[in-house]
DNA sequence: CGCCGAACATACCATGAGTATGGAGAGGTG
DNA sequence: CACCTCTCCATACTCATGGTATGTTCGGCG
């Protein structure tokens, strides 16, 4: 039987979170104080500091939550069906779409790396939307859609500029617009190194 | 005839620039204080404030600091001697090796947007690093180099790889070998871009 | 010489992260 | 039922730090 006590309980850290990960959106890490954070949870910050060691901490939960919807919604495209080049560009397609959310623009992309410090950062996204940039790659390499590469360098190249298309998607007067656009780009980019035979020679 | 008071004006205010740069390099800009930057240029927060208006100024001028440096040196190369084609490797080369720096990478790649703000970062980068990609590749679209794509997209996805790269390096144990092969990696896509016909079709 | 203003130093204030402590009430134990 | 305990949270602080207000020094100039 679960106690009452343990839902109310969840349910202040639920909305404590969903009040970081609004208020981080709007004003960013340094500009939220956690006084505001907890009074939007309608709490106190010893609610807070109860639940979180600190404001870090606080960040790493709404980085997760915003990170993990992401990454839910595209590990089901990316693992779904059709063929690794179909799911590759479905899930690019997703992708691109979650970059319209402001949320995981500013907190998961921008802010994270930043707060969290780059290392953590980078463990964090190697097991959300890195990895699956990287285990598509190596999905289509080993499909043979696209020639071998190195594939850490490459998907790490590949997705910095998703995050930095994501950053110009989000910033743009018309994010559906720009956001068509670039994926455009990026695809008929793919689209050259799948046709591109494997010799070349650097002059 | 040139004051003695101005220089010595000049001089604190570059006194203070520098150490910004440094410990804004080593614990970042929310880990810094501004008694911690007087103290290292030997002077006090009131010196500070006597020349920048706030922690924000001082770290844009520590950030202008650093880019103009890199900055510099590339546009030196850039607009050198040899085809188009020769000097956006040696850009490339020249970035790469810029990005060992580490002031470089925390401040102007890294916290800069967070700091500054995107939009303004933004308009920093366009006069910067960043404008230097574009009329790059402009340049090796003009020429004939490259095949015509969206230059303001392409670069920016460009600049967003580069950046990423950067970091990369910085943060690997043997920056020396990862920037290698990431330049590597880099330049067989260019190459690639080069040698490709302009007929394209998705599917 | 004497004053003026730039170039600082000093002392202070306000905000916000983090801490120490107290209390309320659910759930177990006799 | 009485009592105890421990989670969950509120209140009231401390302390660091960005920013401000005011005092002080000293080079330059009439």
């Amino acid at each position: 039987m679960r106690s009452r006590r343990l839902d109310y309980s969840e349910s202040t850290r639920s909305a404590l979170v969903d009040s970081a990960v609004e208020l981080f959106t709007k004003r960013g890490y340094a500009g939220t104080s956690l006084d505001e954070i907890a009074k939007r949870a309608r709490v106190t910050k010893g609610a807070l500091y109860h639940h979180f060691s600190g404001k870090q901490a606080l960040f790493e939960a709404a980085f997760e939550q915003v990170e993990s919807i992401v990454f839910d919604r595209l590990e089901k495209i990316v693992t779904g069906e059709g063929t690794p080049w179909e799911r590759a560009l479905a899930g690019l397609n997703a992708f691109f779409r979650a970059c319209l959310d402001a949320s995981y623009q500013r907190i998961a992309i921008h802010e994270a790396p930043v707060v969290m410090g780059w290392e953590r950062w980078r463990e964090a996204e190697e097991r959300c939307s890195f990895g699956l940039v990287r285990s598509g790659l190596q999905a289509l390499i080993d499909a043979g859609e696209v020639e071998p590469v190195p594939v850490e360098i490459t998907a790490r190249l590949l997705f910095g500029a998703l995050s930095s298309a994501a950053t110009e998607i989000a910033g743009s007067p018309d994010p559906k617009k720009v956001g068509a656009e670039i994926e455009d780009v990026i695809v008929r980019m793919l689209v050259r190194l799948r046709r591109t035979e494997p010799d070349v020679s650097i002059g």
